[in-house]
DNA sequence: GAGCTCGGAGAACGTTCGTTCTCCACGAGT
DNA sequence: ACTCGTGGAGAACGAACGTTCTCCGAGCTC
């Protein structure tokens, strides 16, 4: 979300093309996918609409670049916020952190995945199986986190869920204390699960 | 969803107005709202465009009443669903099975809630305050479940962000089992907050 | 300085869609 | 039988939008 440290690492080597998926990003996820039209977009880019079409040929493909543009920030982001953690456990649990960060910005909109998704899947194939990319990547990393900390491969399955839980609930009612709540019920399934362990080994 | 038992009692005094919403609900739920134009409702419901706007003034009526009757759906079901199972403990794990079931139909395309409220939002603050509506009381019937139960009202609010996290989680993955995902990581919340309250009366 | 190419601004085109209007057939009442 | 009003089918309208085209000026080459 915010730049910070390396975070020029989610820059294309097209300097115009990064100007356009950058405003574009902004625009998009603020007022949604369809709501914003290829005017709008080319003013905030400050690029004309015959500029902006030699670097990309339709609106879809923005939208795919704008989306490729975003996991490249959320796994960047949320593999920064596991990394300043130390213990397992608190690798896990960092994820709840970065949500509640995120929840209250004024920007926070939801999962663009999941915006894009619910927008333009009925359209559009390739949105679809992006934003399904998207979320199996998630899904897969939370599960690797699991199992490096010990834990269950299903655990990192159940985390993900809370995490996926709190962010619609976050967007739709506004609420952020969501992921303070998920992180709460990660917090149990984590120490049950710990404490199962200790149990099966005497 | 399926029509069985008294599911009459989703139905409207006017039998027109309820042909004209069962015809967009089906519409609108298998292809997202703004794919279905007025024409195609129109020939679905076997009724003219002029009949059509003498029952609703606009489109954004007809998505709102649409809205309004899955919610009296998801309702009535959750709670026969609920009431079929005896144990505080099955009633609020009755949920995930009630989500599995969903989950595997033909139909299932995620919660109508958060499609509309991707669709829609930026454009009808109605819809989106519809859906927030809907998730609120959701929110609420869990913790409501939960105190009944003996539990905390946290934990409602837990299980609540399960069962989303798998609503959207199996909609843009298309993995079903996400229902049993989440009805694992209840019963792991459900058995560590009942230890912890067997702990606290000693 | 003349000619040429590139690109900017925005008009134009074709399509889609929500909403309204027109025309006409049919049936009831006298 | 004639009239009148209701309602159906679908044309018409206006707006929005993605995409393409036109016109024109600026700057580079000889």
């Amino acid at each position: 979300m915010t730049r910070q440290g390396d975070a020029r690492r989610h820059e294309s080597a097209d300097p115009l093309r990064q100007v356009i998926i950058e405003a574009a990003d902004e625009l998009y996820y603020a007022n949604g996918f369809r709501a914003v039209g290829m005017d709008a977009l080319r003013q905030r880019a400050g690029v004309s609409l015959k500029r902006l079409y030699t670097v990309f040929p339709s609106k879809e493909s923005i939208v795919l670049a704008v989306l490729d543009y975003r996991h490249q920030i959320w796994a960047d982001e949320i593999a920064a916020a596991v990394a300043q953690q130390a213990t397992p456990r608190d690798r896990l649990l960092a994820i709840y952190d970065y949500l509640a960060g995120w929840f209250r910005s004024d920007s926070f909109r939801g999962c663009v995945f999941i915006n894009a998704f619910g927008e333009l899947a009925s359209e559009s194939p390739a949105v679809a199986t992006k934003a399904a990319d998207h979320k199996r990547d998630f899904r897969r990393y939370m599960e690797r986190l699991a199992t490096e900390a010990g834990f269950s491969e299903e655990l990192g399955d159940q985390l993900m869920l809370l995490a996926e839980g709190a962010q619609t609930t976050a967007a739709i009612t506004g609420d952020s204390s969501m992921a303070l709540k998920a992180r709460r019920a990660a917090e149990t399934l984590l120490g049950a699960e710990a404490s199962a362990q200790a149990q099966s080994v005497p």
